[in-house]
DNA sequence: ATGGGGCTTCCCATCGTGGGAAGGTCAAGT
DNA sequence: ACTTGACCTTCCCACGATGGGAAGCCCCAT
């Protein structure tokens, strides 16, 4: 069976069959005289089984952990229940990350009026006590050269303009 | 103020200043005459912006946006809110997703006995339905010729070996 | 024999961050 | 004045996993 045919039956794209096969996680495909790769269907369980672990979020260095314990018949189970649980405790970790963060946001949203007007409790927090605006050059402007590397053409905003 | 001192006052690494001013989410930098860039305290005000807005998640072109809304004397709070509201939508749904695959990882691994022995059902679900191992060659030998990239050296896995 | 689709490798881009090398600059201490 | 160490500059590379695309070869069916 070719790349193709392999990356439909297994739902990995041969983009990423080659990619496994450089980096590693998979064996070197058997080549046929013209250097095509060729799999097995043993070769497509393996891919489905990286698949299913790559839903599950798991990166590649352990997944490769995983297929090495899935082929050794003398495994123990406590090997890749640890993998599972590291994982799951990482992803929890990111989740509370990413709630706080996304908490954040919508009590923010939650207090803008997201009307015409300016006033924006968003930006404000944001800016957190960034209403003093008053300028406090810190270096003599005798020592300064308008942008060497930014030829500052035309219309350039006053205070911090962003660019592009 | 130099990039390091600049970078301190804003919680930002310097790297990241040059980096932004690069990808142009910040006006290029004032220089001295000996190229180093130089900071005013209005310029650690936007640096500190964008370390919020980073630590709340948002991407750097949402920031770029959002720097212009609030340095946007006439801007309507409903393009601020709609930026936030949506990036929080892409949170909520990525958290989701990640629960998903956080809490399938946990039943499997509570249903593991995790201990010597080598049965174990993580690795049974990721292999569903692979128990049949019936080999079913799909390439007539005569056609193959052995790694002509993969030298084949010494020992080799039987089935699907992991490289490297 | 020709055409189209599949395969090969190689390079590039993403997104944000860090590491490091090679070389110039500044300020403080001798 | 000179040295030294800390700082700055640019440039390149790496991560992790994926996709896009180009140039060129191969295979099969018409």
């Amino acid at each position: 069976m070719n790349i193709g045919q392999a990356a439909q039956a297994s739902g990995v794209s041969a983009k990423m069959l080659r990619y496994y096969e450089n980096v590693g996680l998979l064996a070197k495909a058997v080549r046929t005289e013209a250097g095509y790769r060729v799999y097995s269907e043993s070769d497509v369980r393996t891919l489905r089984f990286v698949k299913r672990a790559r839903d599950l979020g798991l990166p590649l260095d352990r997944i490769k952990l995983l297929i090495g314990l899935w082929q050794d018949e003398d495994r123990a189970s406590a090997d890749v229940k640890r993998i599972a649980t590291e994982h799951a405790a990482e992803l929890r970790a990111k989740i509370a990350e990413w709630t706080q963060m996304c908490e954040a946001l919508e009590n923010m949203a939650e207090a803008c009026h997201g009307d015409h007007r300016p006033e924006c409790p968003i930006l404000d927090e944001m800016a957190e006590g960034a209403q003093d605006f008053t300028t406090l050059p810190s270096v003599s402007a005798s020592k300064l050269k308008a942008g060497r590397q930014a030829p500052r053409t035309g219309t350039q905003r006053a205070v911090q303009g962003v660019m592009r």
